[in-house]
RNA sequence: GACCGCUUAGCUCAGCUGGUAGAGCAACUGACUUUUAAUCAGUAGGUCGAGGGUUCGAAUCCCUCAGCGGUCACCA
């Protein structure tokens, strides 16, 4: 079997395992000599992460999932954090903006936390991050840029890149406006005086003394080594410079930095290094193949996904066609999840082949835990929900295991927290829509009837009894046998506030009898008409 | 201007290395239930953006064009 699927894995078109084998060609086949093939994303710790940070974590893992399954060697994951970049405006929604204006231009991990919470601005960040990536189960170590330039894992990197410093400003300069072109320079000095990271003109470099001289902002000459964390490299030669340092082995980007990639590879190229292997994914687009700009609020963002539906089903969206632009928006939740079940559900039962096709082979690295079976789909979930007034986790299970009768929460957890999902779902977008009306005369009175009647059954009413009551309460109230369908709505009108329900017997059934009287009452007393 | 993506059923999309077009929703029909919804079964629906080329054979590969969209060119 395990044959089977190696020789599977060796075969296997889908994107993870192109890539993957694109870096075991990198590799020779080989164990690098750090010991690993390291896989690596980047982030800008001057926002939150969001959706694009859990996108690229979770390809990349994908990639990674699919290399182990072709060779043996090693790997790490890193999430590198670009910390020791300037902030260059303040951001939105932060508290204290005037303590971050008057840090503008500092490092990332030389700005106080605005919340207060931690050493830096940086630092309070890069912890989010790091919950974040926790919340899901990534497996990844965290990297700080501020750490690596201080503590001289960066300084090899920069002497050699102040070795090469004419050749690579010329890497950059054909990309640049001719406004840039006239001051850019790969490295930017912190000021010693200001703290601030500088974009300034260099004036000299001196390879053997590894300094460079400049001209600080008050206008006197400067001399600063470019080891040590006294300077940064500009971002195109910075992702070079850890490329290099680090010798990463894998790195996908977005398509707005595909030219600066390529600009990086040159770099490296210079410093002696080979551009790691990795695609250029396409970026989200909102419901009209829009692009999602946090300005405009369009498109969805990570927290709405995750209110409606799990992190997997996001994993799995995100596992389709990486490289084709796609429109993210509520409508397509649904889907995505009821795929991942159906994926879960079947890969057990497929050849190696064709689980190497399987997104949730990707998405749990080959094993899937039983937790994560479901026998009910979401679709229906969300149709029972909102269909049956299901307006807590419990009701919702009663109706749920009037079709399953073995699942319950604790066989299939997954299923329940799937429950919890619709339940929002309902209170967000059912809840909302529901219209109250208040009964006619002949309708209240079959209704003061029901409730009658239900007081009298016993609390152990089976499902038949409860039926024929409600039957038995339009019948006797002055419906005629073909009036009865009216019955009905009337009930859905003015007790659930839709145009359609659940059958009601078994409605009250898991209502509750003493429930369901206590809501045919407040109907009646126009609780629900007044307020909505 | 440079580069890229998309165009397939009413809607949203899948169709991997070429072999008689698929799914979900919507629509329609039926079954079941002492109402509906749900559920289940089934039906219908497409010159695969246009034109050309390669091939015994093209939604799929190549070229041209059109429409829509994106990214970069100021900052990272």
């Amino acid at each position: 079997m395990s044959d089977e699927l190696k020789n599977a894995a060796e075969n296997c078109r889908a994107w993870p395992f192109e890539e993957a084998k694109s870096v075991l060609k990198r590799l020779n086949g080989k164990t690098p000599d750090k010991g690993y093939a390291l896989f690596e994303t980047g982030y800008g710790p001057s926002g939150l992460p969001h959706i694009g940070t859990f996108q690229e974590v979770a390809r990349t893992t994908m990639v990674m999932n699919a290399f182990k399954q072709l060779s043996d060697i090693p790997t790490k994951l890193i999430c590198f954090s670009d910390d020791m970049d300037g902030l260059r405006k303040v951001p939105p929604n932060v508290p204290n903006p005037e303590m971050l204006e008057k840090n503008l231009h500092k490092p990332l991990t030389k700005i106080p936390d605005p919340f207060e919470t931690h050493e830096s601005f940086a630092h309070h960040n890069n912890n989010r991050l790091i919950d974040f990536l926790d919340r899901f189960g990534f497996e990844y170590e965290f990297l700080s840029s501020t750490e690596c330039y201080t503590s001289g894992r960066f300084d090899e990197a920069l002497l050699k890149m102040l070795q090469n410093y004419e050749a690579i400003r010329q890497a950059v300069l054909p990309l640049l406006g001719e406004e840039r072109k006239k001051t850019y320079s790969p490295f930017l000095p912190i000021s010693p005086k200001s703290g601030k990271v500088l974009q300034v003109p260099i004036l000299e470099t001196s390879p053997e003394a590894g300094t460079i001289v400049f001209e600080d902002e008050d206008g006197e000459k400067t001399e600063l080594p470019v080891t040590g964390g006294h300077v940064k490299a500009q971002w195109r030669p910075d992702w070079a410079l850890r490329w290099y340092a680090l010798d990463v082995d894998y790195e996908m980007a977005g398509v707005d930095l595909k030219s600066a990639s390529e600009i990086a590879g040159n770099i490296l190229k210079i410093l002696g290094g080979k551009k790691p292997p990795g695609f250029h994914y396409e970026l989200f687009l909102d419901e009209n193949g829009e692009k999602i700009s946090k300005s405009k609020g369009n498109g969805l963002t990570m927290e709405e996904w995750l209110t409606y539906a799990p992190h997997e089903s996001l994993a799995h969206y995100v596992f389709q066609r990486p490289k084709s632009g796609k429109k993210l928006y509520f409508d397509v939740i649904p889907k995505a999840v009821d795929e991942y079940i159906s994926f879960v559900n079947a890969l057990a039962s497929q050849e190696p082949d064709k689980q190497l096709q399987n997104p949730a082979w990707y998405i749990h690295n080959g094993t899937i835990p039983n937790s994560q079976h479901t026998p009910v789909s979401f679709a229906l979930l969300l149709n029972l929900a909102s269909a049956a007034n299901a307006d807590n986790a419990e009701t919702l299970w009663g109706f749920i295991q009037k079709h399953k009768p073995d699942a319950t929460p604790e066989s299939a957890p997954f299923l329940d927290r799937l429950v919890g999902h619709a339940v929002k779902y309902y209170e967000d977008f059912v809840l909302p829509t529901k219209q109250y009306r208040l009964p006619d005369e002949r309708e209240r009175a079959a209704m003061e009837d029901l409730a009658a009647r239900l007081d009298a059954l016993p609390a152990d009413a089976a499902l038949d009894a409860l039926q024929t009551e409600v039957f038995s309460a339009g019948k006797e109230n002055g419906y005629a046998k073909e009036e009865l369908r009216e019955w009905f709505q009337a009930l859905y009108q003015v007790l659930l506030g839709q145009d359609q329900g659940p059958r009601f017997g078994s409605f009250i059934e898991l209502y509750g009898i003493k429930e369901s009287i206590t809501l045919i009452r407040d109907a009646l007393d126009g609780k629900f008409a007044q307020a909505a």
